[in-house]
RNA sequence: UGGGCUAUAGCCAAGUGGUUAAGGCAUCGGACUUUGACUCCGAGACCGCUAGUUCAACUCUAGCUAGCCCAGCCA
């Protein structure tokens, strides 16, 4: 069963907590990419989980854009965002941008100085390192660390007027510079950058770093539980600080819980580049990618990832999870929502003997049969079928053989029972055609009940079928052994095509129709489709316990 | 003795002193079946280890072990 809301977990306990002690009256939480990446499935936790907490308690979810720095960032990723989440199903009640508050920042950065807690320092990137030790060492105090209270307004004036080259002055925050946790030992508020920004265009020069901006933007929201990944637990002192000494009205208060990884699944936005630039992926959207636009082209649905995530879970620790998690959601999305039709991957003909050359039938059958609301479609049938390949064994493999060989009689499903009188071989002597006999009694729906065939196979009117391709999608990754190469752990077999036959009733499906391909699996028209070149995705097979 | 975080079945994950330790995925049996699907029934845990507190410990305490994170003018 699909879950349709969040199970018990800490931070839904730590709300509950804050709103019965009324500490928090609103809840408000926020989703903060930084606009330098497509979205991937692990995002997708980061969405619905901010989302679905704050729609369980009434509250409501921002989107911030997060680009504090202008040399990564790129306003095209702006729509890319937006476009994956408003597909996922959600709609932030504000959209905002960190350089929306970079005055008020700003401001907030001189009220600092005057309080004497934040300094201009000269050091280099190199000397800041040195001077800030190792983790186990103290570090030492940067020589400007005393400046005066005017001096230091002077030169964060002069910083910002542009007449400063980057990387020659930065804001510090004067903490401790003997604190056992780095993040404490006068981390960098400010630094310059003579950048154009996608915002702010050319009015800035000086850009505050995302441990200074982070917890402001979250204060000047309003938000009320900031959520994020585990490997800022350390920062959180850092967050707390800032929001105490830059005298913010509202107090948020950072949760992390640990990031969410899928077996056979590369996630970070590094190799996900990698993989599109070196083209071992078709593109962003290459139907292997664990990007949102990926998956949504393969033809797994919102409500699947929605499921997969909420039945996850949240907790502290780093997950990962079978990607058969994620594959199940999706059958079980679909089970009721796809049309089931015939469709052959591996064609083989089947001619049947006693059927009249020049007969058609039509036949009307259920699209789903667990689902009548899905109506029927109309199929023909012939003398000349196609079948699978992995349908038919010259004689059975062993006595558990449930599908066509010489001498046993299956059923075609919606048609009639045919029995295999004979085959026709090739000069290489394979298969090249199954001979059978078919009795007009067993047509289905008849109720005909006096012998059972030795299976039910699937099959296609060879007179209508329409040709498909069909994009059998295997996973990128075979090898999880994080110290290889990526290159050196892709799957070779990971994008297989398939040229077969689908029923003459698909000629005009829209991109991204889901099917379920009776017997074979689920499957997604892809956006290279049209009339007469038909492309069909797998999204996950059918589940099998045939060994 | 740098600091921090984590530890419940193959994988996730509830559980916060007293329950047969939820649930999902996977796996293995069985039933049903015009999908070897679905559905249904059944099967799995010495709760990281060791001491302790307690009538009672997955839950509290101490010690230990293992894994992960931190020394960007990235986020």
């Amino acid at each position: 069963m699909l879950p349709m809301e969040m199970s018990s977990n800490f931070v839904k306990s730590i709300i509950e907590e804050d709103l019965a002690s009324g500490k928090v009256k609103d809840v408000v939480t926020r989703f903060p990419p930084e606009p330098n990446a497509y979205l991937h499935i692990g995002h997708a936790r980061a969405i619905i989980t901010n989302f679905e907490l704050a729609k369980m308690f009434g509250g409501k979810t921002n989107l911030r854009f997060d680009d504090t720095n202008p040399v990564k960032e790129d306003a095209m990723f702006v729509e890319a965002i937006k476009g994956d989440i408003e597909w996922l199903g959600y709609e932030p009640a504000n959209v905002f941008f960190g350089s929306d508050y970079f005055e008020e920042t700003y401001r907030r950065a001189v009220m600092m100085i005057k309080k004497g807690l934040a300094y201009v320092c000269d050091l280099s990137a190199d000397d800041v390192s040195a001077y800030r030790g190792t983790l186990t060492e103290p570090g030492r105090p940067s020589p400007n660390r005393d400046r005066s209270v005017e001096e230091n307004l002077r030169l964060f004036e002069e910083m910002r007027s542009g007449r400063i080259p980057d990387g020659a002055k930065t804001l510090r925050a004067k903490i401790d510079m003997a604190s056992p946790n780095i993040n404490m030992r006068d981390p960098v508020m400010y630094r310059i950058l003579h950048v154009h920004h996608h915002n702010t265009g050319d009015k800035w020069c000086i850009y505050p770093m995302y441990d200074f901006a982070h917890p402001l933007q979250d204060a000047i929201e309003g938000v009320s539980h900031s959520l994020c990944s585990l490997e800022y637990v350390d920062h959180r002192p850092l967050y707390d600080w800032f929001v105490e000494k830059a005298e913010m009205e509202h107090v948020p208060h950072q949760y992390e819980f640990g990031r969410l990884n899928i077996t056979n699944t590369i996630m970070s936005k590094r190799y996900l580049k990698q993989l599109v630039e070196a083209k071992v992926v078709r593109g962003y959207d290459d139907p292997r990618m664990p990007t949102l636009v990926g998956l949504r082209r393969r033809g797994y649905t919102p409500e699947a990832i929605r499921a997969f995530v909420l039945g996850t879970g949240l907790s502290r620790i780093n997950s990962t999870v079978s990607s058969e998690m994620l594959e199940n959601c999706l059958r079980d999305d679909l089970k009721m929502k796809a049309a089931r039709t015939h469709a052959v991957l591996s064609p083989l003909k089947l001619t049947i003997e006693n059927y009249p050359e020049d007969m058609t039938e039509t036949f009307e059958i259920p699209n789903n049969g667990d689902n009548p609301e899905l109506g029927t479609r109309t199929v023909s049938f012939s003398k000349h079928i196609w079948i699978d390949k992995e349908d038919f064994a010259e004689t059975a493999p062993d006595k558990g053989w449930k599908r066509l060989s010489v001498g046993l009689e299956v059923r075609l499903m919606q048609a009639y029972f045919v029995k295999c009188v004979g085959v026709v071989k090739n000069e290489a002597g394979d298969v090249v055609e199954v001979r059978c006999t078919y009795d007009p009694a067993t047509r289905s729906g008849s109720g005909f009940n006096l012998r059972k065939p030795n299976g039910n196979i699937h099959w296609v009117d060879a007179a209508t079928a329409l040709p498909a391709t069909f994009n059998l999608l295997e996973p990128l990754m075979v090898d999880s052994d994080a110290d290889r190469s990526i290159f050196d752990r892709l799957n070779p077999h990971s994008w297989n095509e398939a040229q077969g036959y689908v029923e003459a009733n698909l000629s005009n499906v829209p991109i991204e129709t889901k099917f379920q391909f009776v017997r074979v699996g689920y499957f997604s028209v892809d956006y290279d489709s049209k009339p007469g070149s038909l492309v069909f995705n797998r999204i996950v097979e059918l589940k099998s316990s045939f060994k």
